[in-house]
DNA sequence: GGTCCGTATTGACAGTGTCAAGTCAATGAT
DNA sequence: ATCATTGACTTGACACTGTCAATACGGACC
C-alpha cells in the first residue's frame, strides 16, 4: 500500500499521487484505503517520515567517518550522501520541504524525524568547527547541499544535465568548491 | 485578473489559486477566464515570468555595485537581492522552481527570464573571481541563497523564526559567514 | 449462537480543470 | 444599411479528485 504510493509518487510526482489510485492499484474500491489511513496527508506524511529518517541515517554515517578520515572527508561525505538522496529519491525529498502537505503539529512522527537529520547537521558543524555551535551556521552548511539538491532537482541545472553520473559529478564538484573554502577558512582562524 | 492571481497565490498558496475562485473574484461565471489565458498553466507562467523577471532585475542591481564597494559588498548585496525577494513574495519564489507547473517549451518566456537571472549569477561568479569562471562556481555561489531561502521558506528555519526581522536577520548573518569564506579563499588564492 | 469489529463496498457531494456549444454586442467591410 | 466577423461571456456538461455516510460481509470471542 504505502509501496504503491511510493511508486506513484516517483512515477509522476505528487501529482500522480491520489487515493482512488492507490486504490485501483490494490484493486479494491476507492474508499478501502481510507481504512487503513485517514485521509491522504496521512499517507504523505508517513513518506515523509520514512524520507527524512532514511536521510538522517545517512547524514549520521557521513559524520561517523570523523574518527578515520578528518574534517574535509566529513564535509564530503556529508554532501554525498545529502545529495545521494535528493538524486536517489527526488520525489520524496520535494515533498519532504513542502511542510503544507503534512502538518507537523498532525505528525509529531515526522517531525521527530526531520529534528533528527537536523541534529546531524549539528553534529557536523561541532564536528567541523572544533566544538563551536551556531545556528547560523549551521544554516550554512544545510543551505549549501540544500540548494544545490533543489537546483539540480528542480532548477536550472536539472534541465541541461540529462543523465544521472552527469548530476553527481557537477554536485560533487561544486560541492568540492564549497569544502575547499570551508577548509580555507578554518585554517586561516587558527592551525590545523 | 493576473492581480487576483497573484493575490491568491500569495495569499494561500498555489493550491488557493484556482480558474474558477479567480472567475467568481472578478464576478463572471467560471469558463470567462478561459478567454484570456488558455489555460491555469498559462497563468501561473506568467506569474513564474513576472518572478523571474523582478528577481533578475534584483540581481542585477547587486552586481552593480562592483564598482563601489568591491567584492564582500557585492557577495552581500547579492544575497540580500535574492533573499530580499524570496521573503518578500514567497508564494511566487516557491512556483519558479517546481518546473513541472509550467512546461519551459510551452513558455519560452518564463525560460528567458529564468535564464536572465542566470546570466546575472554568472556575472557574480565573475566579478568576485577576477574573471573566471565554472558552472560548478555558479551552482555553489546560487545553492547557498537559493539553499537559504528555501530553508526559510519551508524548512526547520521557518517554523522557529516567525518575524520576517528575525528571519532577514538570521538569513544575513549566515551569508555573512559564506562571504567571509569566500573572501578568505581569494586571498589565500592569491593577492588581493 | 450471537455480538463485535475490521475490512470492504456502494453511493453520494462538493470541488476542480476543461471541452463544446450557444448568446450577444460591437466592429468593419461591402 | 446590411451582413459577417470577432471577442467576451454564459450555460451545461464531463471526468477527475478527496471525503462523508450508510451498508454489507466474515472471522474472533464470549
Amino acid at each position: 500500500m504505502l509501496d504503491t504510493s511510493r511508486e506513484l509518487l516517483a512515477s509522476g510526482g505528487l501529482a500522480a499521487l491520489s487515493m482512488r489510485e492507490v486504490a485501483r492499484r490494490a484493486g479494491v474500491t476507492h474508499q478501502a484505503p481510507y481504512h487503513h489511513f485517514p485521509d491522504k496527508e496521512s499517507i504523505v506524511a508517513e513518506l515523509v517520515t520514512e524520507g527524512f529518517e532514511e536521510l538522517a541515517r545517512r547524514m549520521a554515517l557521513a559524520n561517523d567517518a570523523a574518527a578515520e578520515g578528518g574534517k574535509p572527508e566529513v564535509l564530503r561525505r556529508a554532501a554525498e550522501a545529502y545529495l545521494g538522496f535528493a538524486l536517489e529519491h527526488p520525489a520524496v525529498f520535494r515533498v519532504m520541504f513542502r511542510p503544507e502537505l503534512c502538518d507537523a503539529a498532525r505528525f509529531p512522527r515526522a517531525l521527530a524525524a526531520a529534528e533528527r537529520a537536523r541534529a546531524e547537521c549539528e553534529r557536523l558543524v561541532r564536528i567541523v568547527h572544533d566544538g563551536r555551535f551556531s545556528q547560523a551556521l549551521a544554516s550554512m552548511h544545510w543551505a549549501h547541499v540544500h540548494g544545490l539538491a533543489c537546483l539540480v532537482l528542480d532548477g536550472p541545472l536539472g534541465a541541461e544535465l540529462p543523465t544521472e553520473e552527469a548530476r553527481r559529478a557537477h554536485l560533487m564538484e561544486a560541492s568540492a568548491h564549497f569544502v575547499a573554502l570551508v577548509v580555507a577558512g578554518l585554517g586561516i582562524g587558527q592551525g590545523t
